[in-house]
DNA sequence: GCATTTTTTAGAATCATTCTTATTTTAGAA
DNA sequence: TTCTAAAATAAGAATGATTCTAAAAAATGC
């Protein structure tokens, strides 16, 4: 028997057309119930310990078809590894350079003047900003 | 002796400080002049003809360089491989799902509205937007 | 229950980037 | 010019995130 929020996970994949196998759902509710963009080793390192069986491929596997979906993006800030935000609104993402967190911030996509793309078609648009988060500036 | 554009790009060096050797105004010289954001694999092969000797290590070694000297900055718009582009103005960089071409195009990043990061120390703003370009919409 | 399709798993393969070490080049002093 | 020390370059090994491959497990429909 899933929990309430599990459930509601396992809701929102079938209406999106993906079936809601207990790996899907519990990476799509750790995505949701996680503020940190979490990377696929995060991903994998928090749910393997409950899940054991669990290898590195689903994790991949499911972000994918999540991405496809609609319901998760890939974030690109950082080089080393790509990082995961499940949809909620438009907003910028700002990375601290010392600690490496990355913080959401709201920002309308739409005030930003897109004059110079004339017949683009623009499909996905991402602010990433980055410098000293607060608590790090004090620890100077 | 060097060409009128090359020994601009020799001054430029000197003036921030870093030694001007051939392979750093060749790498230089081909990002000021390319308008393709290239990646390393980019700048090794064009140079690489004349250079024989360049290697890849000079590649990363001089563009880690050039970024500390704020001259160039990198681009994470794509995962498979970092671009890098030389710093002229604010422009934000939209990426053609189909051919892959990034475009720059003229954005004022002063305009975009940053009460949410209230405390924070921002260094640096990326603005990625992507769908497909004029020509690929063509192509369809 | 059985056959078919989908999902998961484990590990191999790929490839951009970094690291290491040796060689070459440069700058400055004598 | 010659010598010495420091800096830059080169070649290849190492790293590690991601993708690929093939087999096992699970779910679906008849």
């Amino acid at each position: 028997m899933l929990s309430k929020e599990l459930s509601t996970t396992a809701n929102l994949l079938t209406r999106k057309g993906i079936r809601p196998s207990y790996q899907r759902i519990r990476i799509m509710a750790y995505l949701n119930q996680s503020e940190r963009h979490p990377t696929v080793e995060d991903i994998f390192a928090a749910l393997s310990l409950e899940i054991p069986s669990l290898s590195k491929a689903t994790v991949y596997n499911t972000l994918h078809t999540l991405i496809e979906a609609g319901l998760v993006r890939v974030l690109n800030i950082e080089h080393d590894a790509q990082r995961y935000d499940p949809i909620l609104e438009n907003h910028g993402h700002f990375r601290c350079e010392r600690c490496g967190q990355i913080f959401n911030f709201d920002i309308d996509m739409g005030q930003i003047n897109t004059a110079g793309l004339q017949g683009f078609q623009i499909e996905k648009k991402d602010v990433y900003f980055s410098g000293l988060c607060p608590e790090c500036q004090k620890n100077n």
